[in-house]
DNA sequence: CTGAAAGCGCTTACAG
DNA sequence: CTGAAAGCGCTTACAG
């Protein structure tokens, strides 16, 4: 006690019980063919010493930790951390603990993220890209294929790469809330947040402007808004900017539910009716935007749906490590639920 | 290409540099003596082969392996969410990774994130206690002390734990916000968020009641409102009851942001005037809270500079893990600040 | 049912 | 400056 005792390792306890180490790995690994009183000493003598397995030394004999890491961008963003949760929720139903690291800064540390660390400890991963794009994500994650780590991408940045991906009906999605947008009245909808890199902006806009075409509406460069940081206080200045210019608005439509809750915030300010003269709308579902004021419509994209599919496929994986072709790309997209509530007008 | 490559270990790149395997280990640690012509050859084999050391081996062999682990309770709170962006910030200039764990589970989870998993792949532990008590928590981490794993404990629910804590000055803040509505005008403020069982909800009572006794206002327990979950609805709900009940208020004050913004959304609906009638406060600093319509008053009760202490403290033990005295208890407080906003009046 | 041996892939003194 | 040897703590066939 006064001394810091070494650890207790299999070799102590095997000693102490007079067996040897693989009997005592056997007892601790539940293998069948061990006789009841050898199991018995053995655990007498376990608990005797306190002993606890080294996880580090087990996982470099087996191969296998029970652990998988999810790599996401931010957890400051609500969405992150939402979709973080069902990820670890759906790794439970596998028996899969989850090890979250998050990247939040340039794109070398992205590249350390993925090359070592925790990820070097897993048995596989799920990437949610930040700065890395299709191809570039391939040669990064060499070193986790050549070490038989299995990775599956969630979202939208990997397009281009030969890892399995799940994500989301953007284009679908997002023609659908725009068009619960229409249906409430709207003919002059602001679209918040499309940008040119790569991500979820061009499909979010390509729906935005399959709904107003299909209404016969045609597009108004003065109604579209890029922003590339989707974050509340965006969506709240290009509001602000649009009220400014003076151009004529009745819908905002924030490609997700943090521009959309900014822009609110604005609207709200500046003393406008939503969703009477402003409807708006966003995409999410964040659990924030169902306690806004109005309370906020947006599509539910399928985040839990997304984690369990991303978890499906690399369950599966783990399971048929070497079987697979490394050029199968097994692509999965989850299913989105419009959400109407306090910022749109029913339809008639 | 076609048939799966096994990884390229470092026996492989010594055969093929023409050198042994601990050349090659001195070679990739950057140890000072070596040629540079036999370091060019290393770099150049291992190069060749694309090789990465296998972290696991490294880890169990050195003894250490460059993470931490961060236990949370829930991600989808944004005050762990936050708290844990510091304690990464924290960690980086430290030069440790950080690995994120959440609870969001039952005891038996929270002992088990504890023993197995992760946190026998990692250096240290920063752990945010979410169901286990003090003298619980110490007995489940003998087994992270038997491996030499320091832990440090951060808030409020390790009390009676002997190790090392970093917390909040919980009591002063509270105080000091309450004394922020008082100098506001308010004489009837109600208290939203005491509960029993232990954490942050006693000593913030504690400041409340200090305040009120300092402004030599007599306690009302009408106004005192015990709620378990923090949540936004909680503070919703329990404000809706107050003014249901009929009772005189004309301040809140929210034992954490959630509660404040859940207590403001409520007074808002109800049509009632904040700050003019009814001021409000909370306790967090969340980033939301700023954006909150009118913005939430609050005190900061110090999250960095809390990650930051608890990494101090974590790193000396890296450094030390033998000399220290295992009952030593070190334990620190975090400065706060209060943040007046649009929800409480300015003093005179 | 149990044990001796080999080995997972590294790093660490220790010789030379 | 470089290499042979031992060993971190386990698990895994393989004998018996």
């Amino acid at each position: 006690m006064s001394t810091a005792p070494s650890p207790a390792t299999i070799r102590d306890v095997a000693r102490l019980a007079g067996v040897s180490p693989a009997t005592v790995s056997n007892v601790l690994r539940d293998h069948p063919r061990v006789s009841d009183a050898t199991r018995a000493r053995v655990r007498a003598a376990a608990d005797e010493l306190g002993y606890e397995p080294n996880a580090l030394a087990r996982s470099l004999r087996s191969g296998r930790s029970g652990t998988i890491a999810l790599v996401v961008p931010d957890l400051r963003n609500a969405y992150f951390a939402e979709l973080a949760s069902e990820v670890i929720g759906a790794a439970s139903r596998y028996g899969l603990r989850v090890a979250v690291e998050v990247l939040a800064g340039d794109r070398a540390h992205e590249v350390s993220v993925l090359t070592g660390s925790m990820t070097a400890f897993v048995d596989g991963l799920v990437y949610v890209p930040q700065k890395l794009l299709g191809t570039e994500i391939d040669d990064v994650l060499e070193t986790r294929r050549a070490h038989r780590v299995p990775v599956v991408l969630l979202g939208e940045r990997g397009a281009d790469s030969h890892c399995p991906q799940v994500g989301y009906r953007n284009v679908e999605a997002s023609r659908a809330v725009t068009e619960l947008l229409l249906a409430g009245g709207a003919r002059r909808i602001a679209a918040i947040g499309p940008h040119e890199r790569a991500g979820s902006a061009t499909p979010r806009l390509e729906g935005y402007l399959a709904a107003l075409d299909a209404a016969g509406i045609p597009r108004d460069d003065a109604l579209i808004r890029p922003t590339t940081a989707w974050h509340r206080t965006s969506g709240a200045q290009a509001v602000a900017e649009l009220l400014a210019d003076g151009v004529e608005v009745d819908a905002v439509f924030g490609f997700n539910d943090m521009l959309a809750l900014g822009a609110l915030s604005t609207l709200v300010r500046a003393g406008l009716d939503v969703p009477g003269q402003v409807q708006v709308a966003g995409f999410d579902d964040l659990e924030e935007s169902a306690f806004a004021l109005p309370a906020l419509s947006t599509v539910e994209p399928g985040k839990r749906h997304a984690a369990g599919l991303a978890l499906e496929v690399l369950a599966h994986l783990l399971e048929h490590d070497d079987e697979d072709d490394p050029g199968a790309v097994d692509s999965r997209l989850a299913d989105f639920t419009v959400i109407p509530r306090g910022t749109t007008r029913s339809a008639r």
